[in-house]
DNA sequence: ATATTAATAGATAATATTTTTCCTTAAAGA
DNA sequence: TCTTTAAGGAAAAATATTATCTATTAATAT
């Protein structure tokens, strides 16, 4: 028994196939997704799933700690089901959303109550620039 | 004849008291509003202020470069008059949005030129605590 | 394998936020 | 003051997301 199916059991939550090809789908992918691509993507493998479906087992992965939400300045939000806290940067041409691999600053946390009063506890870091690929079509 | 006079006027646009009203509301403000909270607080002195018009004026305001837009995770953008870029904290207990003053992490575009092939230009940083109120209060 | 039961899927309606439309009003310049 | 044209306001529309409700199905026990 996998880790997934011990932790649906432990909530008391059913492992759906849609539950598990959205989770699956997310895993797999390093697009960062919104719900809206999530679920165009798995309509070929499940042309009768809802939407809404969609947005509720994200939601559900959300509150399982096994995905987290991005909201890079879009008027949605997009997916991700690395759950390290890691920056993302956005191509400001064509809008691709890349992970920063490697890049961790955390430590910025600590500079940041230095600052301030708060007692900081996580961040979320979005960087705006260009992609290899778009800085080729100028 | 001031700045904003000047510059809605080379860009053809009408410094109406509504606009007038709701640049110098976000300018005198650090709480970092959304459309409804700015169309709130100017209700008592515009009344028959429509919340479109808030919607089209901050977006006029954007592309004039006089105001940027935050998205810290809720379902509605906000908006800073301060258009340096700057970090943002926002308290997890009360939702308040406080600037981190004197906190520039400029050198952080470089930084990730070094983890990434794009070309960055800008970013934005959301962190995450409890405010120095809400500490109390635990 | 089957029955039981509780959670979930899907359809749809509802809600919330933001944008658009359309007509009237008013700012800016002559 | 007059003319022009951008902008305001009201309402509808468009988007994204959430909630509701019933039939289905996963999980467990039989």
């Amino acid at each position: 028994m996998d880790n997934l199916t011990a932790l649906f059991k432990e909530k008391n939550l059913k492992l759906t196939p849609q539950r598990y090809a959205i989770y699956k789908y997310l895993k797999s992918t390093k697009s960062h997704p919104s719900a809206e691509m999530i679920y165009e993507a798995l309509r070929p493998d499940f042309p009768t799933m809802s939407l809404a479906t969609v947005y509720k087992t994200v939601k559900t992965l959300i509150e399982l700690g096994l995905v987290q939400e991005l909201n890079v300045g879009e008027d949605n939000f997009r997916f991700d089901a690395n759950v390290d806290t890691h920056p993302h940067i956005v191509c400001t041409s064509c809008g691709r959303v890349d992970d920063i691999e490697d890049a961790v600053f955390e430590h910025l946390n600590e500079e940041v109550e230095n600052y301030t009063n708060y007692k900081v506890n996580t961040h979320k870091l979005y960087f705006y620039g260009v992609c290899p690929n778009c800085q080729g079509e100028l």
